[in-house]
DNA sequence: TTGTAAGCGTTATCAG
DNA sequence: CTGATAACGCTTACAA
């Protein structure tokens, strides 16, 4: 490999006039900066980044931790965000946590040891005073999820609200025996839709049967097994709240396949307004985030604050969300709104 | 940030030792080494990873090229990959193409400015002589792409055949009037699919009317436009071979929507065995590609080259493909195979 | 078993 | 406008 010292001797300039074209840097006679280009194309000369990495202390990377990239919702994230980073000139390096506290703390050493400017938490798991010390490192933004502090930012929706007007919405259909399905381990997102769900049921004076919640529940696999459940309870469930469009869709797959009547014998409503729940028969009540402002966001806030010196306001963004009403919760005993 | 120097100097002890202990190397007595581990500990140190890649000349990390992480074949194989990367110890950088041979070139700079010490290419639009070039900044492995060069190594399975046997189904099923759907640009494994498909029709004394070849259908709004185009058909299309599961998805969907009967009057294949292809109805006929198994062997393969010296013989690995027939084939006329 | 010293390839400072 | 020279933080002969 060609170093910058090669293309010096061949032009029979200094390393550091070379180092001024490639930073295209001022105060270079053209004459001169053809003569390094020519050595440079004879050489086939590229900057060695690591030794740029080394140098200037940063590495224009970028770290997006999440549960797993399977999960559409997470897809779409990754997608966006690594469009928008590209732009920017950044690299992204996938992080998948799979719910693991310690996956995600290994990631979080990448911040560490100088391997990323900056890292984005799509996967949040660990309690807040384990992440913090490693604000030290470099910049952390929260991208859908929430924390109790005002030492980072977070781009969100609010899904406390979001999951309240779910289970009203299910709840004005006529529901009256609800279950509740909800994806990994606790983090504050789904403590938040727990909150809302609850409170819908408080506000309208139904109760809730502790039984009826139903965790780890995360795709389509599950989705059936949470059917199984269902269909075994006595005293019969006639709606549920899920927190994932793939878990809503298995469980209308299995419904169907037990000759269940959805939404008549089970309303049902997903979560993140995936492809899947329209494409479904019949088709998932959902809530839609804006997956792609929000991830475009989120790369934004964390490539400012990687640039910046001083620290500036850390920002809490709410986005909306649109809840969105399809046939798996268009219950013929109320005949309201409905489709798109 | 503490550096080994500090390390050194509060252990009492030089950069050479305090580096044994950080690398694991032997000759350091026990009392030295608690000594060292002690100074890291109080000093929080963590070593600089930009300084050992200058040194060390290797980065841990391999790019992965892609068209979008949203089509969830390249979901689940980066998915795979990124978990298998992990367990070797190295990092995966995400790069979406886009089906752009420009952007394809950006990412392989990658591997000409070492940032990264090896590159998968799961997308591959550019000739191979524009590709070749890179190979001697690090290894290549191709996944899921094939290339007429023996100076890579290729995982995939054969595409060809895959797609025949697929066509083949469809004439079985009674079609004689089929479609084609194909998406992107021309790439090595659409040019064997569409042979493949061609064979069949060839085989079967069947004609191929070039106006049926639907180029750049991705995903499921494409396959709804697809669905608008066999509809305007003058002579009624009957079938249709599609290269993703998706745009079949998007083909039943629209179908469904103008009173179409899938498979009766139109007998659709898909391919991935995407979940969805087993949740719409009527379910969608598709090839399942061990794609899990593929990501990793590629991983493999390709950390395997990374960390040998002298070049072994590149690998061409086949791995098997599977028709799953499911219910958008299965046409009333000819009753036959099912399900799943 | 430990330490010295020479780089790895860049860029920034400062003097010319 | 250009060029020495000194870092950046780490590893590795080689010497002791």
């Amino acid at each position: 490999m060609a170093t910058i010292e090669d293309v010096a001797r061949l032009a029979g300039l200094s390393r550091t006039t070379v180092s001024r074209v490639i930073n295209d840097q001022p105060y270079v006679t053209e004459e001169k900066k053809e003569k390094i280009m020519d050595a440079m194309q004879q050489l086939g000369y590229v900057p060695n980044s690591s030794a740029r990495r080394l140098r200037s202390q940063r590495t224009e990377t970028i770290a997006v931790l999440l549960p797993r990239v399977t999960n559409p919702f997470f897809g779409h994230l990754i997608e966006s965000m690594e469009r928008k980073a590209s732009e920017y000139g950044y690299q992204v390096i996938v992080c998948q946590t799979h719910d693991k506290k310690q996956k995600e703390l290994d990631y979080l050493q990448l911040l560490k040891t100088k391997q990323v400017d900056g890292v984005v938490m799509a996967s949040l798991t660990n309690d807040w005073d384990v992440i913090e010390p490693y604000l030290e490192s470099g910049p952390i933004v929260l991208c859908n999820e929430y924390m109790d502090s005002d030492q980072v930012s977070m781009i969100h929706i609010d899904h406390r609200q979001a999951s309240y007007d779910a289970t009203a919405h299910l709840i004005e259909q006529g529901c009256t025996r609800i279950a509740y399905a909800t994806g990994a381990q606790e983090t504050h997102i789904t403590r938040q839709r727990k909150e809302g769900f609850l409170q819908a049921l408080t506000d309208f004076n139904l109760a809730f049967d502790e039984n009826l919640e139903i965790r780890n529940a995360l795709d389509v696999k599950d989705g059936q097994g949470v059917f199984s459940f269902l269909q075994e309870q006595e005293e019969k469930v006639d709606g549920i709240f899920t927190g994932s469009d793939e878990v809503a869709a298995g469980i209308i797959y299995a419904a169907s396949q037990s000759g269940f009547t959805i939404p008549e014998d089970l309303a049902i409503i997903g979560f993140d307004n995936q492809m899947i729940s329209l494409l479904m028969v019949p088709a998932i009540t959902t809530v839609r985030q804006p997956v792609e402002e929000m991830a475009m966001k989120t790369i934004q806030v964390l490539v400012e604050k990687i640039k910046k010196e001083q620290p500036e306001d850390e920002q809490q963004i709410v986005y909306n969300y649109e809840l969105i009403k399809r046939k798996s919760t268009e219950r013929m005993s109320m005949k309201e709104s409905a489709s798109s």
